[in-house]
DNA sequence: TCCTATGTTGTATG
DNA sequence: ACATACAACATAGG
């Protein structure tokens, strides 16, 4: 589920969490989530440690906890995968089958559920930031994000579909499937089409409209999880026999850099 | 039964 | 070393 804007929507589930003591963690210590880490530590670390505060860039959140008098801070790190999603319960909730974290508070069950385990858990502690989260790439609405450095990438990724290249998330952290369909189809291009071989007035287009729908989804989506209006491709490409809001042509589908993609065959042509 | 799903990663190949 | 493509991961729902 969770692209940019989802994902800053689950952040803030959390948010009644911060500036209260966790009492305990529950997990799930062999779930997928955990792949890699050692979840002994990461319990002990997080048990008794006060939520500071959170974060998120792109796909990745980050909730930074410390203990009273602790010099050091725990840092958690949250992938949401495909299905992973956060929420709040009342303390006397009774964990389901796919809720794999819990921190327990006083007044709250902070609660991370995924059935299919395709997030991920990242913890450290310490007193910088960790290499994890220090070294992500930049947001896609901030200066450091610029035309020139659009260009650079797909002038490197020349000969991959322009679509498959979006999905990348060293470059553009945040865009998932649906984001990189309606992103190709304001900027009307072909999700085929090689990324090398865009030119000038493409590239620019294509900025413009990755900017556009990061604050357009942040908005609508992020803030209270509203559906974006009808004039965007996002209600209308799993529709069956859906069409352009634009031309009102037929959507076409096909697989392209591994996931399914939709767009208009009206404005988006191949050159 | 078979296909699909808003994501990443390990591995093979060029 | 770098770029590209794709199976694999695990579960539920149509």
């Amino acid at each position: 589920m969770p692209e940019l804007a989802e994902v800053e929507y689950f952040r803030k589930q959390w948010n009644p969490g911060l500036n209260h003591r966790i009492e305990e963690v529950r997990i799930h210590p062999k779930a997928r989530i955990f792949r890699g880490m050692n979840t002994t530590a990461f319990v002990r670390a997080l048990t008794g440690a006060a939520l500071e505060k959170s974060e998120a860039r792109g796909k990745q959140m980050l909730f930074i906890a410390k203990k009273k008098s602790a010099k050091s801070r725990a840092w958690l790190g949250l992938h949401l995968g495909m299905t992973g999603k956060l929420r709040v319960e009342r303390p006397d909730f009774q964990p389901a089958k796919h809720d794999h974290l819990i921190l327990v508070q006083a007044k709250h069950l902070l609660v991370f559920e995924d059935p299919r385990l395709f997030g991920r858990v990242l913890f450290a502690e310490g007193i910088e930031p960790p290499a994890w989260w220090a070294k992500l790439p930049p947001d896609l609405l901030s200066h450091e994000f610029t035309l020139k450095a659009l260009d650079i990438f797909l002038k490197r990724r020349a000969r991959a579909p322009i679509k498959a290249v979006l999905l990348m998330q060293e470059r553009f952290p945040g865009i998932g499937n649906w984001m990189a369909d309606e992103i190709l189809w304001r900027a009307a291009i072909h999700p085929k089409q090689p990324a090398g071989s865009l030119g000038e007035a493409q590239t620019k287009a294509l900025y413009r409209e990755i900017r556009w729908v990061c604050r357009e989804a942040l908005r609508i989506i992020g803030a209270k999880w509203d559906d974006p209006p009808d004039s965007w491709l996002f209600n209308h490409r799993w529709e069956k026999g859906g069409a352009c809001p634009r031309t009102g042509a037929k959507l076409q589908h096909a697989t392209i850099g591994g996931r399914t993609t939709c767009w208009s065959p009206a404005r988006q042509k191949l050159h």
